[in-house]
DNA sequence: TTGTACGCGTTATCAA
DNA sequence: TTGATAACGCGTACAA
């Protein structure tokens, strides 16, 4: 807090000898106030370096005109550029926009929600922790008539509320196809954790495209973990044990590249002797040799959608019970690791 | 704001038939109430979901026990990092942290400045964007006695002011000393913005390198840019017109790793005709081919130092004048991009 | 167009 | 240990 500017409406008031309640109305250039004085009031505002005080402000109109946003890691690719559309929608809808990252742990994002809700922030976009299977916290906050709009990782608790998320099966099915169209007969599947919606969906779509294939689903060809980095080299091992592998569909970026890195310093040929493909189009997908066939999902859109539902909702709560949600479909970005030479 | 959400206190108060100010005290597990008395309005809060409005305590105890954070772009891995480390000590000195991006701009730096004021954060750390070349937004807020701390950018403008920087000079020379000790005689250098700093620093360690090796300094071989990922390309073009050039130091990986990129689509042999250093050990300096020799920040721990010391200061506002700086020493990570064969 | 008066929810101060 | 009261800074009915 400001100790030293100590500058209040008040002060303003004295200095002009006219009431504080005009001078409120003046630097909220209100009609309500002749332009002759609000200039008077605002001159002597930034000569006396008046700084509003949005706590007191806030207060008074029950609004913040603050959006709050709750992801996993920020530093993560896909997360950035959802961020990148949410902050652009909202600067033009007149929001500021209050970035928290869960680090994918329950606690932090219920520490967070409290957080937030204490702050009175408008609303609230999410997209929950692989750690999230209990809903409480967010339940809480929608049954106090708080709007929240879920990104990527929508929840089956919450069928009322709006989301923006992607067809995961519909990509999973794309990328397991691309690679049995190119010949491949044993592809593995790195799976993420299964108690998260779209990791099953990714599954799912991997599976599907098998069986309508006619290639029979092996159960040892599926390898699940969160997916980090360490994962995809202990996944790549313990592939190794099936030589008979040719493919690999990855859910994440991350494990597939680790995995791809693990596999040459053993002699492994990509894509001849496995084809792989990955999910999220990171960045270093498009650097790595060879480069990775992957899966692009439409962040920016995504953060600019949700954040356009969120506002909506917040300016008309009445609509709370409508449901609106959009899938978007997500491209496949074909690279040199799926390629046959 | 939490339309449904009208509990406060003084519901709590009527219910129990007990002040509104024992009730603050209880919630705030002040020794002030006596046990009984605390679990019941405890209890009583929780079964009416009671959820306290910050915006009213922040106002009357004039304290908002946030830090307000402006850093360029989130997603860039240092600042990633330095984020990491801000969270950790904050959280553990019970501080919230806001994390706001200016996106390079100077124009967003103010706007948030603003913003971050107004909601009366506790103080800011702040590492300026590239088009900051005036300072009024710090200085103002600074001048109301505002506790701020410098990271990574240090500015000039305010030589009382903390900082966390690395010794870019230093790594700098090291760097250029790593590629002259490697025989090369022909050392290209990708500077930034010379109105930054750090950018000053990293040329004159690279120019200070060659002289005290008795390389004369080629103007020409110097190519100043915002070091982007088309300027790491058309640069690399540039230099491609001295086929003499046999070294590059990057000021960033970003650059360094398009470039790399285009000079092999060139067909030049990365690192046998030319070796190349850059600069912020970004995820992709390790995976691209060859590996990128690079400069490490030690950003978690800057971002621990700086919360550190703005915690200092916003407790002990009275040590305001005194200078409290510290300069780090990044790490030269030797990969192949740098090696002889 | 401007002024009066009050309240937003909380906490600090003083008194009981 | 608890209660009564005022105040933080602002915005807004209502009156003038």
């Amino acid at each position: 807090m400001s100790k030293g500017n100590k500058i209040t409406i008040h002060d303003i008031s004295k200095a002009l000898n006219i009431d504080s309640s005009t001078v409120s109305r003046a630097l909220n250039n209100s009609p309500r106030v002749s332009v002759k004085t609000r200039e008077k009031i605002q001159k002597k505002a930034t000569e006396l370096g008046y700084q509003r005080n949005s706590l007191a402000s806030n207060l008074r109109t029950n609004r913040t005109n603050t959006i709050g946003v709750i992801i996993p890691r920020i530093a993560r690719h896909f997360f950035a550029t959802v961020i990148a559309g949410i902050e652009e929608t909202a600067y033009e809808e007149g929001y500021n926009v209050v970035i928290c990252q869960s680090l994918e742990s329950l606690d932090r994002e219920i520490k967070i929600m409290n957080s937030l809700a204490s702050n009175r922030v408008d609303g609230i976009l999410i997209s929950t922790s692989m750690e999230t299977s209990k809903f409480d916290h967010i339940k809480s906050y929608i049954d106090n008539n708080n709007p929240v709009v879920f990104i990527d990782r929508p929840s089956e608790a919450f069928p009322e509320c709006s989301n923006i998320s992607i067809d995961n099966f519909k990509a999973s099915y794309d990328a397991t196809k691309l690679l049995i169209e190119k010949g491949r007969k044993h592809i593995a599947h790195f799976s993420g954790p299964q108690n998260i919606g779209l990791y099953q969906e990714r599954k799912k779509g991997y599976m599907s495209a098998l069986q309508e294939h006619n290639i029979s689903i092996n159960k040892n060809y599926i390898f699940e973990s969160i997916l980090s980095e360490e994962d995809g080299i202990s996944c790549a091992k313990k592939l190794l044990k099936y030589p008979e592998i040719d493919g690999l569909y990855s859910a994440n970026d991350t494990a597939a590249i680790s995995a791809i890195q693990y596999l040459k310093t053993k002699g492994i040929q990509i894509p001849k002797q496995i084809a792989v493909i990955g999910f999220n189009n990171d960045p270093i997908s498009e650097v790595i040799e060879p480069s990775l066939t992957t899966i692009h999902q439409p962040g920016f859109e995504m953060g600019k959608l949700a954040t356009e539902m969120l506002v909506h909702q917040i300016k008309n709560k009445s609509d709370k019970g409508i449901h609106h949600s959009k899938i978007l479909v997500p491209e496949l970005i074909i690279r040199k690791s799926s390629e046959n030479e």
